[in-house]
DNA sequence: CCCTAGACCGCAATCGGTTGCAGTCAATAG
DNA sequence: CTATTGACTGCAACCGATTGCGGTCTAGGG
């Protein structure tokens, strides 16, 4: 049906070791002849099929990207600069998504695993062990996780979580509550540790509420203990969150940012369309996705270079934070 | 280095094609040999070749998904569905970005065209006639489009629409300005043949802006010529112009719902989390997902069936609506 | 003028599965 | 008891591309 190698190879005349050479090793023919099959194989509108090839080489040209919930603001803009990224390296990429469930990453990644050449993992689920068990087979990229063995894109929260106490202690904000996500995840370890340290710093007080789940519902039912906690400025898990404490803040008729600050984490389209406009720590996503592949095409390509790269954040002031009220 | 139907033989102490037949047509082997196999594979954890497979029976068992752009949040839930649906029938799916770009969407679907057994089309920006060409070779379904000869899946607009209007005249205005998108999209044609008949029947005023650019900004500068029109509603092309809308208008310090009614499109996560909260036409974003991905592979395994989907549209109300100021 | 080193190109095996064809064997019909 | 049928299973030829090996031919050295 489609047009093959050796549609080619007649058209032009030659052998199909030939027009494979003149496409994966052009230096080892002729140019004459070359010139010859890149015209068969134009006017023929020949397209390698990467099935085949991929039996051979072993290289699929194909990536997998897994993420814990595509529907979540946090992940789009890094889909999307990873597989444009990608697509310019001529490799495509497979999306999937684990609704959070550990489970279904594993069976995910194995199945993908004999069609891809490697895998970034957003924010796995997984146990540490169980993907560096997976990491032998196939090369993996974690971003925000670190494991051993396998390179890593990093974003680092803590320097933007500095600016954010910085920035509320600045207002004359004298007590602050960091509203945390879920126990356990890499990202809430490393903002209470910055958060604490700068709150040190700067002689501030700092409470933690939570756990809560990530999502705007958790933050409207963190709106309570944020009010309780006596604080006037709120950090929160992330941009959903944020909203959902403005918005629990908000039923009970509580001001932002007159009477509380909130401050969210991501800068997400919703965050950034919220109103208030919310101050938020914004996460380096498509350049983490870039960096994620980039860094995946080299461990595929190279060896098993376990790189590392580290993002930094920054806080965004928008109109979700204000001055302490007096 | 992995283990292949080889080895399972090997192992199982059968030839490679029984094998092969126990996993793709069970009833041809007897139970006993089936039991041995399955027994040997489990032992060396063996999982198919899709790369090699894809090779003789011409199925990759891969789907393609094809959007104008991953970070609008209008398609994350479409990609979810689509994905874990096509995932439960053993496919995988490759996702790309055009970035609203003609050109980019041709060369990805030729590119992608040899690793794929159908691809969706998502509100494609390529001519029909480009699509149907390409339609020749490969499976398509096409979503929110209709081109000859292809399935698709339609969101109708219509309905909702109707019911925004009947809302709004409800609720007292008696004149509505409708604030497109870019012109010649079907949805925005479907919307205003709705909306002007609607509109007609309940006896309101209907007066049309734009073209604008679909984006926040867009609305923002719409703002301006919803005022002019003297309409006390709006409706907009969809979530994000909606809240630019919005804003548009409190920085002139025009109250939402207050002054003037706010419609949006979609029923984003954006626009469920704004403030207030967006009365909007919900559009069945998983929903189409799933069953473009059902066509379609009922296309990939039936034939040349062109079905066609038709998904209904509903007005979900918020706060962003209110009665008409008097 | 002969010999040799490249430069090119063809041959054929191979990657991991699939599948039409044919052979084996036992059960059943006649 | 023999012929036939059906259930299994093995054989081997593919699918489309890659690549080590070896052969051919020409240019340049001696």
């Amino acid at each position: 049906m489609a047009v093959t190698i050796r549609d080619v190879a007649k058209a032009a005349g030659v052998h199909v070791s030939t027009v494979s050479r003149t496409f994966s090793s052009p230096h080892l023919v002729n140019s004459a002849t070359r010139e010859r099959v890149l015209a068969a194989a134009q006017r023929l509108d020949y397209r390698p099929n990467r099935a085949a090839s991929a039996l051979t080489t072993g290289r699929t040209h194909n990536l997998g990207l897994i993420v814990a919930d595509i529907a979540n603001p946090f992940f789009p803009p890094l889909i999307k600069a990873a597989q444009a990224y990608a697509r310019e390296r001529e490799y495509h990429v497979f999306v999937a998504d684990t609704d959070e469930d550990p489970q279904a990453e594993e069976e995910l990644i194995q199945t993908l695993a004999k069609q891809v050449d490697g895998v970034v993992l957003v924010a796995p689920r997984l146990s540490n062990l169980a993907i560096e068990r997976l990491g032998m087979d196939l090369p993996f990229v974690v971003v925000n996780r670190r494991v051993k063995g396998l390179s890593a894109v990093l974003m680092d929260i803590g320097h933007g979580t500095s600016e954010a106490v910085e920035h509320l202690a600045g207002l004359g904000h004298r007590r602050i509550v960091l509203v945390p996500g879920p126990r356990a995840s890499w990202s809430s370890e490393q903002m209470s540790r910055a958060a604490a340290s700068a709150a040190e710093r700067l002689g501030v007080e700092l409470v933690v509420t939570g756990p809560n789940t990530p999502t705007e519902q958790g933050g409207v039912a963190a709106a309570a203990e944020v009010l309780d906690s006596g604080a006037t400025a709120a950090i929160a898990y992330n941009d959903l969150v944020a909203i959902g404490v403005i918005e629990g803040l908000d039923r009970r008729g509580v001001d932002v940012p007159g009477q509380v600050s909130v401050v969210g984490v991501d800068d997400t389209v919703t965050g950034r369309l919220n109103r208030p406009k919310l101050t938020t720590i914004a996460m380096p996503t498509p350049a983490a996705g870039r960096t994620a592949v980039d860094l995946l095409l080299q461990a595929v390509a190279g060896g098993r270079t376990a790189a590392q790269a580290t993002l930094e954040t920054s806080l965004t002031v928008r109109d979700s934070t204000g001055p302490a009220p007096s």
